[in-house]
DNA sequence: TTGAAAGCGCTAACAG
DNA sequence: CTGTTAGCGCTTTCAA
């Protein structure tokens, strides 16, 4: 049996409700009363229950976090900006796997809720934000990441994708490229869509063009980057430049482009997003625009815990945008 | 407020026991009753408070997973495969980076005990295992997994590192290369100890030996990795092949041997441990064993969920032991 | 098939 | 400074 308030109580011969504030701290305690209580507690080697205390204080010092899939570069380090920053306010977190799914993802926020955690970070599987979305947010304290659109209704941090777009098709363009091409992810997500528009933006600011075939789409997966690559080279009018929507895309890319005999950059400049560890290897060496992936992270996790603390309040419309920053390597 | 059963009693005419055996789909409620709980629930919307639930059921449905750092490739793919199986099994998972740190660790799995989870899976951050941690895994079932030394008391999972070792440095001298090279993670890590094992096992069993120097010790993190090998390259006997502990070590070696404007694998052949997905890219492709990663975290899960379900049973030292495997790249 | 009541371990008034 | 007493929201006997 693991040993209860009662317990300590009993062998100490007070109440219960003193031993509780012995052990809370709380004021107006007898110092030697207190003491006995400690180490009573100590040497019966009692761990006050979490579950017991959130029942009646209706707080878990619990978050949940929801993530597409730890699996890929991207979210480890947006994890443990959330995880650091949730230790030092002495919350822990679920860690939650939507792998992509939206159903999933729901499941998760469903679950979640039903253990109580005192508010959710979400990178959502797909940025569109439904009705059922909105009325869960309204439930409790929640905080979206990356690839969320603006005006969502919904406290969220993300990178600046249009200014990202921009600066990477800049830099293609600087270098003297002239048929750049954009290699998108999901279709339907907002990253990609507004990387793609602060790309264009560049493009078009320069009096050049998109040509016929030269913006593509796919999943952020690595494969998905080398097989619409293999397409696009085998195709008639090959890109000097490719802007992929993110690392992994751009990985894959540069495989296609390297089993083909193509020389990067001289052949083909290839630009990423996001800064993924593998980028900087020896032999990767990626072009790319820098995400502050720790850094949202842990912004998130401190927006939402000023919301829990700020009780009540239901979290307004705020937007933290962070700044993109060209990191210039050897592919482009 | 949120609803509870009592309010849904109340709307319903019943007793609020009879909500709960209706909603826990229980045995002996009629029909018709339990259709218009079911209903009245729903457009109430409720959420059934799994805090209270696990205040009087005394589990949690919740693990804790303690991992070094969730920012090492290694260990997404682990966490992968706990949360997987977890999910499967309809429990929710606590992420807890330790960061390499033991007291981190232990205050953890302390307020992880207190958050009452019905398990703990642990990829230690140091191998020895003290009598403090024999005296929490004594009250909660606990899987250790990854660089834990066999009899340790305590069920674990983890790959034959022995072996590992053996297959890389049996194939670095099948590949004609006589002055090998070993470099290790931190001197104290049983992982570590037991890869160089097998290695100096091939080493010794081919005739040959490991010269002066050729044994070092670091930390898992590709900048040790560099750094040692900067400083062997720059010694006066220079070893043509080396069996790094874990890719991230290869890896930072391979960097400064291609620093240096040595090639790979021709001057000095490198082989890294565990296979991570960096290893596999174009551009870096070490030859490295295996290490069944995900699979890893699934057992870790099967093997705490199943003496979670068997209820009261102590865990006992089963220890699972993984199947390493060489994976021939460009590097060795 | 249903209700009444006890209790999980704890906190928080309210009295004393 | 300390004890008594209500709950927190739920499950689970025990009776009816």
């Amino acid at each position: 049996m693991t040993t209860t308030i009662k317990d300590i109580a009993e062998k100490a011969g007070v109440s219960y409700a003193t031993v509780s504030r012995a052990l809370n701290g709380k004021y107006g305690v007898n110092q030697e009363t207190r003491r006995q209580i400690i180490e009573i507690a100590s040497t019966m080697n009692y761990s006050p229950n979490a579950i017991a205390r959130g029942l009646v204080k209706k707080q878990t010092h619990t978050i949940g976090l929801i993530i597409p899939d730890i699996t890929n570069p991207f979210f480890p380090e947006v994890a443990r900006g959330v995880e650091d920053f949730s230790e030092k306010m002495n919350f822990s977190i679920f860690l939650c796997n939507s792998n992509w799914d939206k159903n999933k993802e729901s499941r998760y926020v469903k679950l979640l809720i039903e253990k109580r955690v005192d508010g959710l970070i979400i990178a959502p599987s797909r940025s569109i934000i439904t009705g059922d979305d909105r009325l869960v947010y309204s439930r409790l304290p929640v905080v979206l990441m990356s690839g969320v659109q603006s005006g969502c209704g919904t406290a969220s941090v993300v990178v600046d994708n249009v200014k990202g777009g921009y600066i990477a098709g800049k830099h293609l363009i600087d270098k003297g490229r002239k048929n750049l091409c954009f290699l998108g992810g999901a279709e339907d997500s907002f990253s990609v869509k507004e990387r793609y528009e602060g790309f264009l933006d560049a493009v078009k600011s320069s009096g050049l063009i998109l040509s016929e075939g030269m913006v593509r789409f796919g999943d952020y997966r690595q494969k998905s980057g080398y097989s619409i690559m293999k397409e696009l080279l085998e195709g008639s009018s090959r890109p000097d430049s490719i802007f992929a929507s993110n690392d992994l895309l751009a990985i894959g890319a540069l495989e296609a482009i390297q089993e083909k005999g193509l020389k990067v950059p001289d052949d083909i400049a290839v630009i990423g997003f996001d800064n993924i560890a593998t980028a900087a290897f020896q032999g990767v060496e990626l072009t790319t625009v820098e995400h502050p992936k720790y850094r949202m992270g842990e912004l998130a996790a401190e927006m939402l815990l000023s919301r829990i603390g700020a009780q009540g309040e239901v979290s307004k419309d705020e937007r933290v945008v962070l700044e993109p920053e060209l990191i210039v390597r050897k592919t482009a």
